[in-house]
Formats: C-alpha cells, structure tokens, sequence
DNA sequence: GCTTGCTTTATTGTACACAATATGTGCAAT
DNA sequence: ATTGCACATATTGTGTACAATAAAGCAAGC
C-alpha cells in the first residue's frame, strides 16, 4: 500500500497541483520518468498522498507545456522527443542564445560585463578541479546570465525553458576526456566573452552560435542508438547549416 | 440568471477543460476579456453551463501560456502587458521571423518557393480591392509560411505563439490611409520573397527584420495614451537597436 | 487459429460538497 | 478621521462520488 503523504508541504504560498507539477517535471527532465512512461492519475495521487484533483491540474500544466502529450480521454505519457524534434530544439536554442549573446554585447551593463568576465574566470579555476558535474553547473550559469544580458525577458524565457527541456540531452558522455572537454569549451567561451566585452555584436553571435553547434553534435549521439546512423549524419550537418 | 449551456458542444475528441480554454484565450486576444480582468471561476463556469473543475482546468492552462496571471488564492487576471513587456515580445518577435526567413532561403523547397510568391501576388491583387482586413489575413498568411519554410517545428510554434499574444497590439490604426500601409507593407514583403527566392539568407534576415522593426514602432502607439511619451521615445530607438 | 463482438474492468471527465483562505464591512478605540 | 480588530461573506483549494469512455479479457463464429 501506498505510504500517504510522502513529502507534500503544507506551504502558504503555493497550491498541492504547482508542487506536483515541479515534482514531476523535474522527475521528467531527471529522466526518472522516461519518454513514453505513462502517467496514472490515481497512482501518482495515492503516491503523494493526495486526491485525483491536484494531480490532474499538475498533469494540465504539464500539458501545456509538452512536458507529457495529454490524449483526451486517455490520460499523458511523457513527451517521447523524436530526432526531428531534438534537432528542431537544439537549432532553436543555438539560435536563440546567439541571438542573446549579440543583444548582450550592447546591452551589458559594466557592472553585469564585470559578472561575466567573473563566471569565465570560475570556470577556468574550476578545470582544475576535473570536477565535470560542477563544471556543468558553471556552464550553465554562463548561458543563463548571457541569455539575461540581452535584456528581453520573452528571450530569455524561451531560452531558459528550451534548455531546461533540453537538458537530459545534455548529461557528460561516459567515455570522454573530462580535461579535454572543460579546455575546449572554455576556449570557446573565452572569444563569446571578449566579443561581449568588447562590445563586438556580430562577433558574440557568430561565437556563441559556433559553440552551440558544435555542443550539439554530442548531444545528437544520445540518440544515434535508436536511430538509422545515416540519417543523423545528415541531420548533424543541418545544425550547422548557415 | 445565466443560461445554460450557452455553446459548449458534447465532443468526443476534446474535453469540456479544453473547449473553455479554447473560448478564453480568444476572448482575451480579441479584448474582449481586457487586461487586468478578473477570472471569476464559478461565473465563467454557469457562463458555459459547466462546473467550476473544467474552468479550473482550463485556467490552469491559460496561466501555463502566460495568457492570464494565476496567484494562488486569489484567482487569475488577464495578464496585463506593460510597455516593457510588450517591447520585450515585439523584438523576440522580430528577431526570430528574421531567423525564420533566413532558414527559409536555405531550406525552402522549389514548390514552397513557388507558394510563397503565389502568396505575396494574391497580397498585390488584394491592395485594389482595398480592404485593410482582408489584408491583414493575407499578411499572418504570408508570415506563417515563411516561419513555416524554416522548417523547424519549435521556431515556428515559438513565432506563432508570440503572434497570437501580440495580435491585439496589431488592430489597424483608426486615422491611417489604408493604401498607403499596404503599399509600404507589400513593398518590404517583396524584398523578403526576393531574398528567400535567391537563396540569399542574410539579405532575407534583413529584408525580413528591418520590416518586423517598421511595423512594430506602429503597434507600441498603442500603448502611447497609457504611457509617458517621452519613455515611448526612447524604447522606440531600442526595437530598432542593432 | 484468428478475428469479431460483447462484457467486464480500469481510468479519465465532470459535478458537487466541504475546507481553507482572502476580501469586505462595521464598530470600537485612539 | 484613522487605525485596528472581529465578524461576515465570497472565492478558491481539495476531496469524493458518480458518469462516460477506453482498455482488456473472454466467448462465439468463421
């Protein structure tokens, strides 16, 4: 039998169906729930500790923002991301961020310039360290405060919520240098940051938007398993198309 | 006393929760439910002849899409679009349409092409007729096509979805010669549909933002009675910002 | 043996009831 | 007049019951 309440807070604050949702969604994005996984309202509910309702308003919410596909009168499965639609996301989101990056570089208070120039540096004392998952965090920071340089909160939540999505494409490949994968990337980061500083729009762009790509084939060889290798060869030349 | 079922059909392949979502949000895009509007849940429910949880549902989902601010005890409000806001969207708008065209002179298929000039000759023929709506369906036409010709799924929902929220900012301007802004408009689209044609993507960026950024000067007078001018004046300068 | 159709079962959709919280009102005290 | 508090009211949050539909299992026919 299913133990009730199992670490749902009574929070002033927030609702039992927005708790939910964080839990599963990031249960989803973990990979806890994998693509195709089927979501039962009554076990989610009994698991919880809580009725049908809340999971139901929890599932919606889900819905709305193709974390699960919602069938009518058949209840959400997690979203299954085809290699189409990882292609279609992972271009969006280099494009974006390239986007954010140009605006950045006019856009950056000294102050916030001062911030990055910062973060770059953690992250080459961070090499040192061989530590990928905390480089990992880094890097992400990074991103995310060049996405909030461009001053456009439209941007930089659809950036945010692409790699948010994006992100179980994105856990460190078993069999790779760590060293080797921090220097280049950092290497890469190094020219994004001098084009910002610099103040260099269309330099922050064409850097940001070349790191990106190039991420973004590693990426795609999570999915090369399931998939025709041919294909993907193709496809792998799509994102860097210009 | 509200009547009941006041149009919600019994379909089998949606659910009630959707059908009201659906009534909302175009009621809220079309005005008809203005910005800073309360959501009463149990009057929109005998509205449609319905219990509150289907409506609950469906709010749930408009606060999802950012179509309605829900706080957790006190109900949702039809989200209220300051000029910040409403800039921030009109440039990500912009911004990724150019991205949209540029992908389109690469990826555009010979048929599509053929399409899309169609297109843009049907807007020619409509200018005569005169009719400023007509027009304005043509225009989202010619707009959804090419963000359609890029040829990735999530850009284009991204684009389109931006478009739904800013078409209230886009109603015709009461005192404008309706000639002329047809004129002016089928003039840009025409060096959009050249540059696609030709295959020439960063002229096709251009065409396609330099006009975005014409228009979108036109739709923040909107919002000019509700706003000190002098702060229009200055963001103006930003949507056109390089 | 496989398919077709019906019956049973499981699961989702909707309504309703009650609980929890926020909002509004009136009165008293300063 | 204004502030603070208590009470009344309205509205949202959650639980539960029932209805509607889809999935699964089973029997009869080809």
């Amino acid at each position: 039998m299913a133990r009730k309440n199992s670490g749902m807070r009574i929070d002033q604050d927030t609702t039992l169906g927005s708790q939910i949702y964080e839990r599963l969604a990031n249960q989803i994005i973990v990979g806890d729930l994998p693509p195709g996984h089927r979501l039962d309202e009554q076990s989610i509910a009994t698991q919880f500790g809580v009725s049908r309702t809340p999971v139901r308003e929890a599932l919606r919410e889900l819905g709305a923002r193709h974390l699960i596909d919602l069938t009518p009168r058949r209840g959400g499965v997690v979203t299954r991301i085809g290699a189409d639609k990882l292609i279609d996301m992972l271009e969006a989101e280099c494009e974006i961020e390239g986007l954010c990056a140009r605006l950045s570089a006019h856009r950056m208070s000294a102050l916030e310039k001062g911030r990055l120039r910062d973060l770059h540096e953690q992250a080459l004392a961070i090499i040192e360290e061989r530590s990928l998952s905390r480089y990992f965090e880094i890097n992400k920071e990074f991103h995310d405060f060049i996405c909030a340089g461009a001053h456009n909160t439209t941007l930089d939540s659809t950036a945010r919520d692409l790699r948010f999505r994006l992100s179980p494409f994105r856990r460190p490949e078993p069999r790779s240098n760590a060293s080797a994968v921090m220097a280049r990337s950092t290497d890469e980061h190094a020219a994004i940051v001098n084009a910002i500083l610099d103040g260099a729009a269309e330099r922050a762009y064409e850097a940001m938007r070349a790191h990106n790509a190039r991420v973004n084939l590693g990426a795609m060889k999570i999915l090369q398993n399931s998939e025709p290798p041919e294909q993907m060869e193709l496809r792998a030349k799509r994102v860097n198309l210009r």
